[in-house]
DNA sequence: ATCGATTTGTTCGTATGTATA
DNA sequence: GTATACATACGAACAAATCGA
């Protein structure tokens, strides 16, 4: 029995895909198929996707096929002003985000002390999904204090960006206080909701925006692809661009 | 036959991990033992605690058996002022580093830019693995112009602190420019140097450092331990504490 | 220092369920 | 509905790492 070949076979198809022998968007063989070709078991060539797919190169989709993976990383400054659709805009990314539910919560823990907000005082939370040229790459939740802005989540429906809502309530300029970034491996649901393979990382970022007196405006976590965002920070630039 | 079995004991494990009834640092049964235990093939066994290994729950050692695994999480600052010991040794956490090799080398590509030399201008690569309260947390390469820093590999052997080697050079103060994350899944060698189970991501920080007056010090690029560390930016602070 | 027992790692084979086209 | 392809599962054997006698 020979030692590790799961690996030799990981790297063989690794370089198939760098060499571009296996194109973005392509097909792979059949497992069975590759076990054959390799003189391999299933479970072995399994194991070797499976680490290419974890790496991001590989996509497995059952009853489909697993097809090469390209992975398109964008930039994401974070800085004073940290604004989703002006930052990538300027880098030519099409910026889009769809709503997918609100709630009106009792304040706890984290988000009532970030809010400044007595424990149980009721927060709006909104959350999102957002895509860069038509890919999801991240979601997230942003909480607002209810009493402040008790029809936030109807207002950011209608309006595109965080911006604008601000603006609709008077606030014309806000900055970002801050932020608190770690990474893990995604939950299935996750990795479901930003069509990434379960096995690769998301990014979590933890962020306060205030306005500039101070006061806390949103509290909000948002779940990034790990595959397709990459953070910048410029701690000079006024504009974190 | 096919109802996701290893997710239920995957629930189950991670369940007694929670209740405190397997203790951070015990011995889970061996893996024949567990198929036993829960009427299951030693595959499904092993596929569940794969997945708490890559959560960073369990650490996987051949050989040994399988063990409960705390997790510290540490809080790394980021700002104008980026300076490992201080910022660590606020939160009490002790910081200790060990060189582990520097080379002479040409500047290519990105290390050439940030440092705004030449092509081919001779850079000392300097590599470091650093441990928090004697767990690594994270091992990098910084990159010194060879021209204005020849020794440098020798000096930061004998002074404790980057800052210490700064001063020995005559310089009292710098600054963090430009800093970049990203997340990816560790490579095998990466998780061993870190003591990581090989499917916990990593992060990647590339930042530089600079005079006050601008003038470029030292490019670098960090692994960092995703399950240790957590990176906190706080734009306002003076010394992003 | 060596051997053997223990434990995880890899691989094969095989069968069956589930999603997709 | 049928065929295809991936997902899960069981069993068995041997390899590699660890540790103690």
């Amino acid at each position: 029995m020979t030692r590790e070949r799961w690996r030799e076979i990981r790297a063989l198809i690794e370089r198939d895909i760098m060499d571009g022998v296996l194109e973005p968007g392509a097909r792979l063989p059949t497992e069975p198929e590759l076990a054959t070709q390799y003189e391999a078991g299933r479970h072995t060539i399994r194991r070797a996707i499976a680490e290419l797919a974890k790496e991001g190169h590989l996509s497995v989709e059952q009853g489909r096929g697993t097809f090469v993976q390209p992975r398109p990383m964008i930039d994401y400054p974070i800085g004073r002003r940290t604004r989703l659709r002006r930052n990538l805009g300027a880098q030519g990314i099409d910026v889009t985000s769809e709503p997918f539910g609100a709630d009106r919560i009792p304040a706890e823990g984290r988000v009532a002390r970030m809010l400044n907000l007595s424990e149980g005082s009721p927060v709006i939370a909104s959350r999102r999904l957002s895509h860069a040229d038509g890919v999801p790459v991240s979601f997230g939740t942003l909480y607002h204090d209810a009493e402040r802005f008790p029809d936030i989540a109807e207002r950011r429906i209608g309006l595109g960006s965080v911006s604008a809502v601000y603006r609709s309530y008077g606030i014309e300029d806000y900055l970002r206080g801050q932020t608190q970034i770690h990474a893990r491996p995604a939950r299935s649901e996750e990795a479901r909701r930003l069509r990434q393979h379960p096995d690769m990382p998301v990014l979590v970022v933890r962020a306060l925006d205030r306005e500039l007196d101070g006061t806390p405006l949103a509290y909000g976590q948002v779940i990034w692809s790990a595959a397709r965002v990459r953070f910048s920070i410029n701690i000079d630039d006024e504009d974190a661009g």
